[in-house]
DNA sequence: TTGAAAGCGATACCAG
DNA sequence: CTGGTATCGCTTTCAA
């Protein structure tokens, strides 16, 4: 920046100000510093420009590379903040790792805002955090004071799915879940299907069967499977997940099942729920929007547009495809032989 | 850190030390300082690190988020990292801005290291930004000085994926890719792929049919549409990658065919390439292992141990399926009825 | 082994 | 409108 500075002629403050075109420069000593900037192919050092004022970076926290609805957050909020003058700074949890450690690290590097999605992190120590810098979480449904949260609204997103179960004649309606936590109040997303799915069935007199499962794909197949071939009386799952789902649509491949046996419906909306060989019925809860939408709250924080807390939430809506029929007892239809 | 150097009556310099565990310092400072940083919750601020030292960031650049192999590649590098002192910074492009400005965006947050991915950035352009920081490439088939890569042997994937549809009796196999921009010699694995298609068939004495389509997945869909429904002599596919050969599979489940009728064989093999309703044959390349590796390199480089290009290849792997099937001639054998 | 002081490269305040 | 200067929090000599 001296170089810039004395290539132009002018002081280091000068050039700073052209940088940030800050108030109070006149366009001779503009023209002058750009033309230098060019010449020297000078770029600004993000860490020195962090330790006054800001890094122009903003930290998305995520838990896991591996599920697509995460995909679809990041690809909305990359493509919100795409054009602006900040960089996106995606940070992976790992196996166990994840979480607060990591929302650390992006703290630690200056990120001008975050961007969290991992469930297990308390509300008071997000609180905490937000006290330092503007944070978003997306996903739970916190009333919090400090930070915003941009959530889909799993109660009714779940009765859209069971209410399309039971349309269709369903019910015995298996619930596959993640193992979680629990807590009260219900506000995961995954706490809040369970109970929604606790609710519908217990209102209308049905058997609640609810299967928890771990995070590994190996360990989702294996109880989808163990579900599907030891009670023969169900006829549909609603899974807390696309992913999950797709798992049960394995489980029911390999056991020589299909979907007019066993009707699935997931959540999310995932891409590949689309695809005809999958034709997955799901709950849409339009993660770009939901990543675009945390940037901009991000953003209103950063610019110092708002200071008050503000809960953004999605409307889901339901996808029928061909993952969901009619229900047959499938006792008596099932062939157990493949198509 | 002041702070922290009185609580514990030393002075900055000295908690410094403590903190990079560098030489000189007592048993008796070293646990008079972190008790003090234990109580007072000190956390080093990366920024003014990065001005003198180092940021312990990695940077990795990916110019596409919804691309299923690049989030494997990110899950690799991710996992390789665990348990380090760094952290994994993921950039992503976002449309066209993607390659050089976002690679530059991450240089000038000081990373200590750089994974790039994107095949559009020129080699030229490399060497240069490799001169400041040590950078990794992985994907393309560079003869760099300055920067390692991490390939996998596209030619030889190829010749796996011909192999077996000519091995199935297919004659008439067209080749999807990605429109590209020509370069000699090619070096970018869909380049490649490209070639050596042509020299197979050429070799064979088949025709080649070659389809280019762009990164828009309608788009996509679209030019393997038209291919399917123009051609009926076609009985196999050989895509570019699993995305494009899914598309296939979707454009002919669309058009009532199957992979009976024509048979498709991708490359990458993403994870839903093996779920039984996709059951989509392709050439592995090892996705995790080519980040691992590339966190590998870069940490040789930033530790010092080597200053000299290393080149890593990996061995691809036939996966075989079932979307890759006997030939048949399609207008004999096809029934245009949706089964 | 420890402490004091000089930067790193920007920003921001305050005179001129 | 412009230039000088203190400052951010850490690392890194260099003496003691």
């Amino acid at each position: 920046m001296d170089d810039v500075a004395k290539a132009a002629g002018v002081s280091k403050g000068a050039v700073s100000k052209v940088i940030r075109n800050a108030y109070g420069v006149s366009d001779a000593m503009r023209t002058r510093v750009e033309a230098a900037i060019q010449e020297l192919g000078y770029r600004p050092r993000i860490a020195a420009r962090a330790m006054r004022g800001s890094s122009f970076s903003i930290g998305l926290e995520i838990p896991n590379l591996g599920n697509d609805f995460l995909t679809q957050i990041m690809q909305g909020a990359a493509a919100r903040l795409a054009g602006s003058s900040y960089q996106l700074m995606i940070a992976p949890g790992i196996g166990e790792l994840s979480g607060a450690p990591v929302l650390e690290n992006l703290a630690d590097r200056q990120v001008d805002g975050l961007i969290a999605i991992s469930p297990e992190v308390t509300p008071a120590w997000l609180e905490t955090l937000a006290l330092e810098l503007p944070v978003v979480l997306i996903g739970r449904h916190d009333d919090s004071v400090n930070y915003d949260t941009v959530t889909n609204d799993d109660v009714a997103g779940t009765r859209l799915a069971l209410d399309h179960l039971r349309t269709l004649g369903h019910e015995r309606i298996a619930h596959l879940t993640m193992r979680m936590q629990p807590e009260t109040p219900p506000r995961t997303p995954h706490a809040l299907r369970l109970l929604t799915y606790e609710q519908m069935t217990s209102d209308a007199g049905l058997e609640p069967i609810i299967e928890y499962c771990g995070d590994a794909p190996d360990d989702v197949y294996a109880v989808a499977r163990e579900l599907m071939s030891r009670d023969p009386s169900i006829t549909a799952v609603f899974a807390g997940h696309d992913t999950l789902a797709i798992s049960v649509l394995r489980a029911l491949a390999d056991l020589g099942l299909s979907t007019r046996h066993v009707s699935v419906v997931g959540y999310d909306d995932i891409p590949v729920a689309g695809h005809p060989l999958v034709s997955l019925s799901t709950v849409s809860q339009f993660g770009e929007t939901m990543g675009a939408k945390a940037i901009e709250l991000l953003m209103e924080r950063i610019s110092g547009k708002r200071t008050t807390a503000r809960h953004y939430q999605i409307h889901p809506e339901l996808r029928v495809r061909g993952s969901s029929q009619a229900a047959h007892s499938r006792s008596a239809s099932e062939s157990r032989t493949r198509s």
